[in-house]
DNA sequence: GAGGGCGGTATCCACCGGGATACCAAGACC
DNA sequence: GGTCTTGGTATCCCGGTGGATACCGCCCTC
């Protein structure tokens, strides 16, 4: 809790558009927070710096299911200072983040060039909203 | 077309409630149709049989997004026989989603254990619905 | 005792993924 | 000419996820 250090103002910002992945760890932020608790635990606050486009109830309920799974530990200390940190068990999770996040890195342009060869396909609803333009 | 491999009737039937692990790929049913499409190219009808869950709306909508992301191709034979078969980048898919299933043949039991320790924390909504209970 | 930081809650709301059900056009078969 | 199979669409609807905004109790410092 003393000397660790700080994460960047903003790890995500353009960074990682992870949405647009073929593949989703958790909830939608929960992969963004193991990744900041890889380095050590982190207090809310903490979190919420580098994870600024998060608000703080979307940001809770992803630490309470990560704490369900057994991912991710809550101590209080002092009765006031709060710190989350990855578990064992969490932390094998990076495997497979780490195997996703390799296949993004290596085939990420091959998936823009298949999507912009298939302008059609949007998203669910059917064809016509895009024919009703 | 011809002689290849029937898959079986029900592949996921009781099998690996994917929805209760911690990561998804693509839409709901993605990682099925990839499975499905492993062992080579599949009619229409032929993926219905193993996931005979899926409404065929739904698994149009699934094969069309994995379609539109290269994972998939769609071809016509005789104007009239549909095939869906993986492409390589597809089949590139095919590592992350094995690292996923290899962290949840190891640690499903954790999950599972660390989610009967921590009942209170279900789902979303706040917790006053159970206590309202 | 006022203000600020910390660690959240409470309420409201919009989107959309996906299930249920019904229907359909084109060829093949009888 | 009916009927069956194939490969889907059309419509409706429901629940959950998550964003926006506002608020809160506690402690510490000034």
């Amino acid at each position: 809790m003393t000397h660790r250090q700080p994460l960047p103002p903003d790890m995500f910002d353009e960074l990682c558009p992870s949405t647009l992945l073929p593949f989703r760890f958790g909830d939608k932020w929960a992969a963004l927070v193991l990744r900041c608790l890889e380095t050590g635990p982190r207090r809310f606050s903490e979190l919420r710096v580098p994870l600024h486009r998060v608000t703080p109830k979307v940001l809770t309920h992803t630490l309470r299911t990560l704490e369900r799974d057994g991912f991710v530990v809550r101590t209080t200390h002092d009765q006031r200072v709060v710190e989350y940190a990855l578990t064992p068990l969490g932390r094998t999770l990076l495997d497979p983040l780490n195997a996703a996040c390799d296949w993004a890195a290596t085939h990420w342009d091959e998936l823009l060039d298949a999507q912009e060869r298939h302008p059609e396909i949007s998203r669910m609803g059917s064809a016509q909203q895009v024919a009703a333009e």
